[in-house]
RNA sequence: GCCCGGGUGGCGAAACUGGUAGACGCACGGGACUUAAAAUCCCGAGGGCCGCAAGGCUCGUGCCGGUUCGAGUCCGGCCCCGGGCACCA
């Protein structure tokens, strides 16, 4: 290599050290240390073939964390594991004539090398696979604990069906009817045995514990909490005339109940008439979210309103949900507007029963949802709406027909998947003994070697005999395995607590390392994850702690959202055809530039447009850095002190933000401007500076670039003479003597506008810059003659004469 | 419809608690080096107007208004973009 014009080549020392760093695992958490641990998580990725942009993100944005808290002197733990149970992997055994697992494990490898290539600081001495027995094993296990508890489940019900997964999906995988993952296709509904994990009885924790995570981002909370969708409300019972048959109708409005006009049904409701479903399938076609038109069918027969008496006529409408409530509900045109909308068609009587403060019009054009004092309505007539509510309630609990009671939006997490790459849900069906769990001693239930996938029909595993056909633990009789796996996102749900023990194989953690590690003290990843993952991983803690496996009530303390890269405007899809490789980019620039780029364009939280000619600017930097510490210093015989204050200056306060932009809001893109503006000062001081100080600037710079490119920053130090990993030197202090600028221009105003700046020494006292102020020919023309204007001062910043009336 | 974000040069952005708007970078222009180019190094640059020039004046952070000596930042109203939820009784 030429001394004198040294020129950076990523690619020639970047592999090295990736291959010594993976031979080596230098940033494993010790367990031992006398360091304070830190729990540094990014979401574990299912591994579809190779990192994209989007990876990179996360991944960049983690690590530089994780390598400034370790030079903080911190234990970190900083971990990677794969989600490689999934559909993917079954459709390309399908199409390869292959073992899912074969697939999955090659992709494994190969993302696993890429990430070794960026220089993550993983402990890969750690590393998690869901889809390998070790694993999988721990989510049976759970799952038993779980039906012992009564909080795993099985019942006959509807389900979102996925006519091109040819699965079951979560109420959550089917927002807004469609499929998560094939968002043109619409979800159909069938009636399956399921198995489902009782989230609904964590429904109140979880939306309370919310308040006990302030450092999460208040997008997500919000989201948890619409999604979990707490009412208060009412229960009661309505008699049906002429039958035995009662009518459960949720409420949150009991107060309007004298103003109640029909009792509606959904269409799936046990009392709907055969061929109610008529009107979901007319419904069936519209895109998300258009609400089509409400329509009816009246039953003929009739309800007794249990407070009035009256006689109210039973509908079934296309407008309530069976999921919801009680599927049944009372319709009060006057006081909310879907009734009114379906009372006004079908000229059903709409009475007004709340009168507000502002009084009622002759004719309702609209519902009046609004707060009021009750009018007809019986006894309760006079009342403020707002106690009328408890006092009703107390009525309908004293004479027997309801309850006040709490409706959820949120729903048990249906888990049964009918595919094959997935955990084996360990429980077997005998025809005497009925549903038997698997013993915790026939654990893991492994999922056979040779299968034969066709992508049709039923569960693979049903179809094979060897699998299925066993004999009842507990009788020994005939009995039939279960064929359905579980969601994939049970394995997500608490795979961050197995990376504290990965090995221990007689149990899923070991406590005390728990008692370490958790709660992840920073998780970082995609907002798309905001409601499924962090709402189910959070009701398996508490699940988890209620079962005495750990003592927490929340896993992650702090969660940081990342924002999405997008390309053209586009999310990147190879559909799109607007996709950028990562591994094309480290071709190119190297891992130091392109994870750099990704955390320069932009703070970590926000989206941005991917520009192409971006990385080269980062590589131009890092380039120019390797210039600077690689060519030989001049000599410099006129080296002046003032150069070296001012750079050592430059090198302190650089270190200042950076250590600020790290404890604070992670604007990564102002720390690597700052390093590029310390940079910058070095070469334009460069002819002028003593070698000793030249030295020192570039022994900070090397050790600020450490979290941000580890590759340059390693080579450097090594070639400085250093031993040993620059990632583990200690994060330099800086020193506010240093940093402090001597001289600080002031801003003189007047009236506010800005008319000339002023440069003073640093502590100058207010009176003698305003003496230099009010004789600057720009400001003295503009000051009335012995008049004393109000002066305003900012020490270090600004000074403004106020002058009344026009200035000049 | 409801709930979050967000609107700043040609572009990505910066401005932390109200105090120099546009740091840093991309693209661009000029210069140095070179036979030449690339690379590199240095310089320039928000718009408009005036000036041969040094320089000066003026407008400017989506729009309208307010508070303040001073507003990208605070308050009120509106427009646009992105995201989430959406018949939840």
């Amino acid at each position: 290599m030429d001394e004198r014009d040294p020129v950076y080549q990523p690619n020639s020392f970047e592999p090295a050290w990736a291959q010594r760093w993976a031979e080596s695992n230098p940033f494993h958490a010790t367990d031992l240390s006398g360091r304070p641990p830190y729990y540094v998580l990014e979401m574990l990725p299912y591994p579809s073939g190779a990192l994209h942009m989007g990876h990179v993100r996360n991944y960049a944005i983690g690590d530089a964390l994780a390598r400034y808290l370790w030079m903080r002197g911190y234990d970190v733990l900083h971990p990677m594991g794969w989600d490689s149970f999934g559909l993917p992997a079954e459709n390309a055994a399908i199409k390869n004539q292959s073992h899912p697992r074969s697939w999955t494990l090659a992709n494994i490898a190969h993302m696993k090398s890429q990430d070794q290539r960026f220089g993550f600081s993983y402990d890969w001495s750690r590393e998690v696979t869901t889809c390998l027995p070790d694993y999988y094993r721990w989510n049976q296990w759970l799952f038993l604990r779980f039906y012992e508890k009564g909080w795993a489940y099985r019942r006959k019900g509807l389900v979102n069906w996925c006519p091109q997964c040819a699965t079951v999906l979560a109420n959550e995988q089917a927002e807004g009817g469609f499929c998560w993952r094939h968002e043109d296709t619409p979800v159909e509904r069938r009636e399956l045995h399921q198995w489902y994990f009782r989230i609904t009885a964590f429904a109140d924790e979880l939306l309370r514990d919310l308040d006990r995570l302030p450092d999460w981002p208040e997008r997500v909370r919000t989201m948890q909490r619409n999604w979990i969708g707490r009412s208060p409300g009412a229960e009661l019972e309505f008699a049906v005339e002429n039958s035995p048959d009662r009518i459960r109708v949720f409420t949150t409005r009991i107060d309007t109940i004298y103003g109640a006009s029909a009792v509606l049904l959904a269409p799936e409701h046990p009392l709907a008439p055969a061929g109610s479903m008529e009107l979901r399938a007319r419904q069936a076609h519209l895109a998300p979210g258009q609400e089509p038109e409400k329509e009816g069918i009246f039953t003929g027969r009739y309800a007794v309103n249990p407070f009035s008496g009256e006689r109210l006529p039973i509908w079934v409408v296309n407008f309530v949900l069976m999921g919801y409530g009680t599927g049944a509900v009372m319709a009060v045109p006057a006081h909310d507007q879907r009734d009114f909308d379906f009372c006004r068609k079908y000229q059903l009587p709409i009475r007004a029963v709340v009168q507000p403060a502002s009084g009622l019009p002759d004719t309702l054009e609209s519902a009046v949802e609004a707060d009021g004092v009750l009018v007809a309505s019986g006894p309760f007539t006079g009342q403020p709406n707002r106690a009328a509510m408890e006092a009703m309630t107390q009525r309908a609990e004293a004479e027997g027909f309801g309850k006040g009671t709490v409706a959820y939006r949120i729903q048990d997490w249906g888990i049964s998947r009918q595919r094959f790459w997935g955990t084996p849900i360990p429980i077997v069906y005998c025809e005497r003994c009925g549903v038997v769990p698997v013993p915790d001693e026939q654990l893991p239930v492994l999922l056979p070697d040779d299968v034969h996938l066709t992508g049709q029909g039923e569960s693979p595993l049903a179809a094979d005999p060897a699998f299925s056909q066993i004999a009842c633990p507990k009788c020994g009789g005939e009995a039939r395995r279960e064929s359905d796996t579980m969601d994939t996102f049970v394995d997500s749900s608490w795979y961050f607590y197995r990376y504290t023990s990965p090995t221990d194989n007689t149990r899923p953690f070991d406590p005390q390392a728990i008692q370490r590690w958790m709660p992840v003290n920073q998780y970082i990843g995609g907002i798309e994850h905001a409601i499924l993952h962090l709402i189910y991983t959070r009701f398996f803690t508490k699940a988890m702690r209620d079962l005495g496996l750990c003592q927490l009530d929340e896993p992650v303390t702090r969660l940081f959202t990342q924002g999405m890269i997008t390309r053209h405007g586009a999310k990147m899809s190879k559909s799109k055809g607007n996709v950028v490789d990562p591994a094309e980019l480290i071709d190119r620039y190297g891992a130091d530039a392109t994870r750099m780029y990704v955390l320069f364009a932009a703070p970590p939280e926000k989206d941005f447009d991917w520009q192409d000619s971006g990385v080269e600017g980062i590589h131009r930097f890092l380039a120019r850095v390797w210039r600077l510490a690689l060519s030989s210093a001049p000599e410099n015989p006129r080296a002046a002190a003032e150069a070296d204050r001012a750079v050592l200056r430059k090198a302190h306060q650089t270190l200042q933000r950076l250590t600020h932009d790290f404890d604070g809001r992670w604007h990564f893109n102002t720390s690597i401007a700052a390093l590029m503006e310390l940079v910058n000062e070095i070469y334009a001081r460069s002819t002028e500076l003593s070698g000793g100080a030249r030295q020192e600037a570039l022994r900070l710079l090397v050790l600020m670039l450490a979290p941000f490119a580890p590759f340059l920053s390693q080579e450097l130090w090594t070639r400085f003479g250093h031993t040993g990993a620059v990632g583990l030197e200690p994060w330099p202090g800086f020193d506010p003597e240093l940093a402090r600028e001597e001289a600080v221009e002031i801003v003189v105003q007047v009236n506010g506008k800005l008319r000339t700046r002023l440069a003073v020494p640093r502590d100058s006292a207010q009176a003698e810059i305003e003496a230099m102020a009010r004789t600057h020919p720009k400001v003295q023309p503009l000051l009335p003659a012995g008049a004393r204007p109000h002066v305003i001062f900012v020490p270090g910043r600004l000074l403004n004469f106020v002058v009344s009336g026009p200035a000049s």
